[in-house]
DNA sequence: TCATCATATTAGCGAATAATCATATGATAA
DNA sequence: TTATCATATGATTATTCGCTAATATGATGA
């Protein structure tokens, strides 16, 4: 068994995946780099609450962003995450 | 972008893992098959607490079981499983 | 500087959830 | 059948969390 620690810090990284809205948000940056009103408008949601969701991916470091004048663009952090979204989605469809 | 409907079932695999109790289960589980009580014991924690974590792993079919006299052993229910525990691991110790 | 646009933050509410305690089920052996 | 052991379930409680509404921040262009 890994150290307790690491258990921990496991949890807290896939509890980030275990919400739809977060998911939808992931997986669009998957696809390509969105503003915040980019994903209102995909996901239609309010723009605060995709703001929130993003401040928890940009704490979790799963995604980064850059401004590029009022416009602020974000994008997946790394590579894990999207193999993360890849490899969870193979279980979900095969296990249909 | 997948259906809506898949990314919520991608949701709610990964909210299962969400969990410290739960991935430690798991995690224990990867390495070999377990009854109730080794889990207890390893896990240092309640019966009831852990038998409600292993119905919640059950329904998810993230584990499977199987009946020797008293005592029912669990297990991994697939390959997925431990392949995800894998990949998040290594992302939790590469951004440390 | 000031108005505007994109984004972030805060407070509050309701829903979901994990642990505990107590009790129930269900298989085994005497 | 009955006592016992392993496991499951139910009720309760405390906490976490995501959304909404309202407001704040902060960069840009006039």
């Amino acid at each position: 068994m890994p150290e307790n620690q690491d258990l921990g810090k496991l949890a807290e990284f896939f509890k980030i995946f275990g919400d739809k809205t977060r998911i939808r948000i992931l997986w669009a940056l998957s696809e390509s780099e969105m503003c915040v009103c980019d994903l209102c408008a995909l996901l239609d949601m309010k723009q605060s609450a995709v703001s929130q969701q993003l401040r928890i991916l940009k704490q979790s470091r799963l995604v980064r962003y850059r401004r590029d004048g009022k416009v602020i663009y974000y994008s997946l952090d790394d590579d894990h995450i999207s193999r993360v979204l890849e490899l969870g989605m193979q279980h979900v469809r095969e296990s249909a």
